[in-house]
DNA sequence: ATTGCTGCAAAACGTTTGCACCTAT
DNA sequence: ATAGGTGCAAACGTTTTGCAGCAAT
């Protein structure tokens, strides 16, 4: 168990739950942390089947939401039809800006959006919960966006 | 043709990117220009089919990705995985509110969200294209969630 | 006449489910 | 002992694709 901090939070969360407490459960959720980046439940499932986990597909899909209810990771969605995800423990809530062109996913920081969040919320008689901000654009510089570039050398 | 200015855009934009111009994508058009809030392009395909249209399937989810493209319609993800649309003809930019409860979805308007788009962009050397901005909430209002009268109701 | 578009069905894709077996409680 | 979790494969729902025929240019 690689992080103690997150495996904790984990445990508890399936006890207050009543959930049961498996191994497949913190290998899920290590192989989660370790992802450098956003990922798909396939893609994870993937990454773990290569480094010879046993752990089933199913059991993967099944665990993240489980790690989504318990804040260590972040759904996102990026405007294809895949659920992606992205470990959220010890990190700073942030946002995306994709370019189109070449897929480049750039994070940002931005504290005025947790403002509006509240303020709508507070205006319709609603509890937020959580939001997705997406920026879809395209690189100004052509000589650093790989679709520009990939373009031109073929 | 029920909409004749939004035929118009159609038309043009067709003609300028050398693509034909065929009963067909005005068909689409009018459906989604007609199609009450969100739908997906199976929602839209089957309401075409129930009101005897000829349109295949393949035909619409192509027409729908044209339309996109020239702006008559947006493209909308609330977090399934389901791509969805909304006629943006003639309408004013908004962003969704979604219950995770009983699913409701409300529309606002908050002009600081542009400000932030551009200023994200510019300070990051990118062309804004679009952005999404989805909150993700729960009815404060218990009375008037359809997720929790159903629960009591069963 | 020549492409590009259409309709159909099949395939693809990511995800969920049913079920028999296993294991944490 | 028992209920909840796992792994596998099959099923699912949405979207894409291949292809023969059709229609816009």
């Amino acid at each position: 168990m690689k992080n103690d901090q997150a495996s904790d939070i984990l445990r508890e969360y399936l006890k207050r739950e009543n959930n049961r407490i498996t191994p497949e459960r913190f290998e899920v959720l290590d192989a989660a942390l370790e992802f450098d980046g956003h990922f798909s439940a396939d893609e994870l499932y993937i990454s773990m089947k290569n480094r010879n986990s046993r752990v089933s597909r199913a059991t993967v899909y099944k665990t993240l939401e489980i790690l989504a209810s318990c804040d260590l990771i972040s759904p996102r969605n990026f405007g294809d039809n895949m659920k992606r995800y992205e470990s959220s423990f010890k990190r700073q809530n942030h946002d995306h800006l994709i370019c189109m062109d070449c897929g480049r996913i750039v994070e940002f920081v931005n504290p005025k959006i947790a403002k509006i969040q509240t303020d709508i919320c507070d205006e319709l008689g609603f509890e937020p919960s959580s939001y997705s901000f997406n920026l879809f654009t395209r690189c100004k510089n052509k000589k650093t966006c790989k679709y520009y570039n990939d373009k031109t050398n073929s």
